[in-house]
RNA sequence: GGGCCUAUAGCUCAGUCUGGUUAGAGCGCACGCCUGAUAAGCGUGAGGUCGAUAGUUCAAUUCUAUCUAGGCCCA
């Protein structure tokens, strides 16, 4: 006869495969269609509020693995705070202005680029980043990321946009914005700035001079007795390779450690580095050379003044670090308006004014125009001339002067413009700043970032030192695609203007019609009416440009987003970027938000660091090393992708390959197998039905050790989302389903399920257990592994406690919470001695397997003896249950007295760890495994004496019998 | 070149802050068992000079310095 019919074998509908790829979409449009996120708003409406607000994604190009692993971290936590029982809403965000798009649609109109007006590249822009914000869009939800995707916030919306002028206002009102000069890379050609972006490097020679400096009388005088009496004049030499920028210097740079030498040549005295002073006496032709003497740069040299080449006034000698011995003599002239390093140490040289160097010494000069032609402020026999042709004549002015020590050609790798490949230049042009100094801006910023909270930690140190030492923030974009600076050029005095009342009107236009109008009207159109330059009282106006940086406009969408959804939203409590935006998007939003505001606009700030490849190197095309979202949900899903964010240290560098991704496999499968097995063990369990609800205190321990351990697992889960911990969360469902279920719990409980009565209280009992786990399981698992969660509570039984809601989605429910257990500790601490027992049989058991004496463990019997006295104790306490406890089909339980027994005292002084260490080392407990007595059941295929005992059935056990009956 | 950071088994991670017996886990791998979780399940086992070097110390994976490799930001 066939006993099998009358097992209760595991049954369900959940499949093994989770077929991911195929199932997951199909979850992504229910989702959309049940409105699942916005039944979830409904749920928690008027619970406490949580707000991530989201950094705006680029709207340009399909997501990459980045983007993937920010949007999964933020849904984890979404979802893990709103399964808390949290309000979480969630609504995400674009970035659509800026260069990218408008170089890459600018690139796709190729030649016709230059018919096309502002407004039509606009438009073209426009369409642009509507087009890449529906596909990251489709993209996202994909990943199974839940939010507001029918709102998402864009900063080219007419709201958004308004909003962003009418921060700048803000900025305005509190006097931190002005007007001054700022170097950018310049096409002469095209008339234009460039962004580094647009340039090209490529081959180009250029004039290489060496130039005297020479001292004044008073900073010879101070150079000492190094310098005899003979000597005429002494000069610094430098070297530049762009001889037009030497109208516009103002100091010579030296570093404070190269070691510096005067060489006699002659009756004058020349100073070069050291280490370049062979090269450069050779490029120069010196002859005669002799040393009078050496200093280093820092010494007593900063603030000497020289005589400028081309020009009246005086050069102070200033120190810098970018000063290298790479070429030339380790000396460098600064030109501040044609070079981002000269610009930045006058800047710097500003900021700490000394007496030494006063700051009207160093201007921001750049006396060229837009075609690149010098100006009136250059000497008149240079004046209106192309800087590039005015070289050759520069070069000829010097050695007349008898400044020029040396000049020669180099050849070197130069900035071109991208569109017409000519060469481009460093020019200072007009733009508009946000200083950090007004209003204490800096200082208050410093304040704000002590009192964030900084996941982790380090980040503050970052940020700090970042807004400590940042120049002024350069808010002007010489681009079209963008949100206008909402200044004006008055017509007849020149001044540059802004006004906050003025900006006003502008915002209230924009709010109207979008940002396109500031294109579209004349400055007039644009101002109030009767609007005159407090200047000069002119009424005469031109426009600005110029747009705002980037930054600007994601920097204030605390105020365009977060504060428009109601006062309780402001500040947010979490922003959630990569470790970039420390510079990027934390940076600008709190300086936007603390002029704005007078604080953070977050409570706290995590960061991620970035997806490296296998073995930790950046990801490049030129590499063959990217892995790609769409790759990893087409292969494995988007589950498995979730997995991967969620068992990563996302605090350091994310690494991903093949073979991670196998092994993220592995750990799916064995969770999903644990699910499956259970939901097909509690198929006929209705947890409804009272005939099937056993009192916790009435299971047996095994039973209750499950739900001790899944308590444990509540715990230490809630905690990992509590602290954004999510390794720790795999971890803890790794191990709980690898080990406590299937390698222990189910593989126990398998007998009891498989062999009882449908209806034995044993059984129903675990299957309480079982069901009780599994729906903990799919609500644990459900911030990260969303679409498993979702297909698992779909196949749970339905009946008992759960909230009608929660029945639509795991995502509507909440947490489960640990089960109140009677003596928890004394259970633990129990289970934990019998299952290093346990340990300890198998590995007996095994060396019978390998010794053929036994396949199944079941074939086995043990005898168990034993020397303590405790552990005698218990072990005998158990003595009916361990035959289950090990899988073997019968247990003999011996006690052995001891040679000498250890005095009862000691005994009692051993920890639980000790004691067990006792029975390894002392062998207080011999396992001896037998063939087992009896013949194999064939229903629960356990050998006992019993089978064959009854005539009806002689192939059944004792046990058997009875269910079957 | 500067700032911030990382380095523990083949893979992903614990442990290191508060130095101290044989450095742990899961997965993978090898071998075996089962065939009533079966493109599953169970067991046993082998894997680590804790990135390298030097120092402090009775004792360093742990503290310090330097170096190497790698990442982000800046130049």
């Amino acid at each position: 006869m066939d006993y099998k019919s009358t097992l209760n074998l595991p049954r369900t509908v959940f499949p093994m495969k989770g077929n991911l790829p195929a199932r997951e979409p199909a979850l992504v449009s229910r989702w959309t269609e049940q409105r699942l996120y916005q039944r979830i708003q409904e749920v928690r409406a008027g619970n406490p509020l949580f707000v991530l607000h989201d950094g705006p994604p680029y709207a340009n190009g399909h997501i990459h693995i980045g983007h993937a692993l920010n949007k999964i971290l933020k849904d984890i936590i979404v979802k893990s705070r709103t399964m808390e029982g949290l309000r979480a809403p969630y609504v995400p965000g674009w970035d659509c202005h800026g260069l990218p798009i408008e170089h890459q649609v600018t690139k796709q109109l190729g030649g016709k680029a230059r018919d096309v007006s502002v407004m039509e590249l606009r438009r073209l822009c426009r369409e642009y980043a509507d087009r890449f914000y529906h596909i990251q869009r489709e993209e996202f939800q994909r990943l199974g990321v839940l939010g507001d995707w029918d709102h998402p916030y864009l900063t080219m919306e007419k709201d958004y946009e308004a909003t962003i002028i009418r921060e700048f206002g803000k900025f305005v009102e509190r006097g931190g914005v002005y007007n001054g000069l700022k170097p950018v890379l310049w096409c002469t050609q095209d008339r234009t700035a460039l962004a580094e972006a647009e340039v090209e490097y490529a081959d180009h020679t250029s004039p290489a001079v060496y130039v005297k400096f020479p001292f004044t009388a008073d900073a010879r005088a101070q150079l000492g007795r190094m310098i005899p009496d003979d000597v005429e004049r002494v000069s610094i030499v430098i070297w530049t390779t762009t001889p037009w920028t030497l109208p516009a210097n103002q100091a010579v740079a030296l570093h404070r450690d190269i070691d510096y030498v005067f060489l006699r040549v002659d009756n004058e005295a020349l100073v070069v580095a050291k280490e370049l002073a062979d090269t450069a006496a050779r490029a120069c032709g010196l002859s005669n050379v002799s040393v009078l003497g050496t200093r280093k740069g820092g010494d007593g040299l900063e603030g000497l003044r020289c005589h400028r080449p081309l020009t009246d006034g005086l050069s102070p000698v200033l120190l810098a670090d970018f000063v290298t011995l790479e070429q030339g003599t380790g000396c460098v002239h600064i030109a501040p308006g044609h070079g981002m390093d000269d610009y930045l140490l006058a800047l710097r040289y500003h900021a700490r004014a000394s007496e030494d160097v006063p700051p009207d010494t160093l201007q921001v000069a750049a006396p060229v125009d837009d075609r690149g032609c010098f100006t009136d402020d250059v000497p008149e026999e240079f004046a209106g001339q192309h800087v590039f042709k005015a070289n050759p004549e520069i070069v000829k002015a010097l050695q007349q002067r008898g400044l020029l020590a040396g000049h020669d050609t180099l050849n070197h790798s130069y900035p071109h413009c991208w569109r017409c490949k000519k060469p481009v230049i460093f020019r200072a042009t007009r733009q508009w700043f946000v200083s950090m100094e007004t209003g204490g801006l800096r200082e208050r910023a410093l304040t704000e970032i002590d009192r964030v909270r900084w996941i982790p930690e380090r980040g503050r140190e970052r940020i700090h030192g970042m807004v400590a030492n940042r120049p002024d923030w350069c808010v002007s974009r010489q681009r079209v695609w963008g949100t206008p600076i909402p200044g004006f050029l008055c017509g007849q005095c020149q001044t540059p203007w802004v006004d906050a009342g003025v900006i006003g009107h502008v915002a209230d236009l924009v709010s109207e019609h979008g940002a396109d109008v500031w294109f579209e009207k004349s400055a007039r159109e644009l101002m109030p009416p009767g609007t005159t330059c407090p200047t000069c009282g002119a009424a005469e106006w031109h426009k600005e440009r110029d747009i705002l940086d980037v930054w600007f406009e994601s920097g204030v969408s605390h105020a365009a987003v977060v504060k428009q959804h109601g006062d309780d939203w402001w500040p947010a409590s979490l922003y959630l970027e990569g470790s970039d935006q420390h510079r990027g998007w934390f940076h600008s939003a709190l300086l936007s938000s603390v002029t704005t505001d007078g604080r953070a606009p977050y409570r706290a700030v995590l960061t991620h660091g970035f997806v490296v490849d296998g073995h930790g190197k950046k990801m490049s095309k030129s590499a063959g090393n990217v892995v790609s979202p769409q790759d990893v949900i087409a292969q494995y899903g988007a589950d498995i992708l979730r997995l991967w964010v969620a068992s990563q240290d996302y605090q350091d560098d994310l690494r991903i390959s093949p073979h991670i991704l196998t092994q993220l496999a592995e750990v799916y499968r064995k969770i999903r197998n644990t699910c499956r097995y259970i939901l097909g063990n509690i198929d006929d369990f209705d947890p409804g039905d009272p005939a099937h609800q056993i009192d916790i205190e009435d299971l047996p321990e095994l039973d209750r050790w499950a739900l001790l351990r899944f308590n444990h697992v509540i715990r230490r889960v809630r905690n990992g989302y509590e602290t954004f911990d999510f390794r720790q969360i795999m971890h803890e469902l790794d191990y709980f389903c690898s080990v406590d279920m299937s390698a222990v719990y189910l593989d126990i409980l398998k007998d009891r399920l498989y062999t009882f009565p449908k209806d034995s209280p044993a059984r129903r009992g675990s299957q309480m257990v079982l069901f009780r786990i599994v729906t903990g399981l799919a609500q644990l698992m459900a911030p990260i592994l969303s679409f498993t969660a979702e297909e698992v509570w779909d196949v749970l039984p339905s009946g008992g406690d759960t909230a009608a809601s929660a029945r639509e989605s795991v995502h509507l429910s909440t947490f489960p919470e640990p089960v109140a257990l009677d003596n928890q500790d004394a259970l633990e601490a129990r289970w934990k001695e019998l299952l290093k027992i346990r340990a300890v049989v198998l590995g007996n058991l095994e060396r019978e397997r390998q010794g053929k004496t036994i396949g199944s463990s079941l074939e086995a019997k043990l005898t168990i003896s034993v020397k303590s006295q405790d552990l005698f104790d218990l072990l005998h306490s158990y003595q009916n249950d361990l035959s289950a406890l090990f899988i073997v089909s019968d247990v003999k339980l011996v006690f052995e007295k001891a040679m000498k027994e250890t005095p009862k005292g000691m005994k009692s002084a051993l920890t639980i760890d000790e004691f067990l260490e006792d029975i390894h080392h002392h062998s207080d407990l011999t396992i001896t495994v037998e063939k087992a007595e009896g013949k194999k059941c064939e229903r629960c295929w356990n050998y006992r004496p019993a089978v064959g005992a009854d005539a009806r059935h002689p192939a059944l056990c004792d046990r058997c019998l009875e269910a079957v009956a």
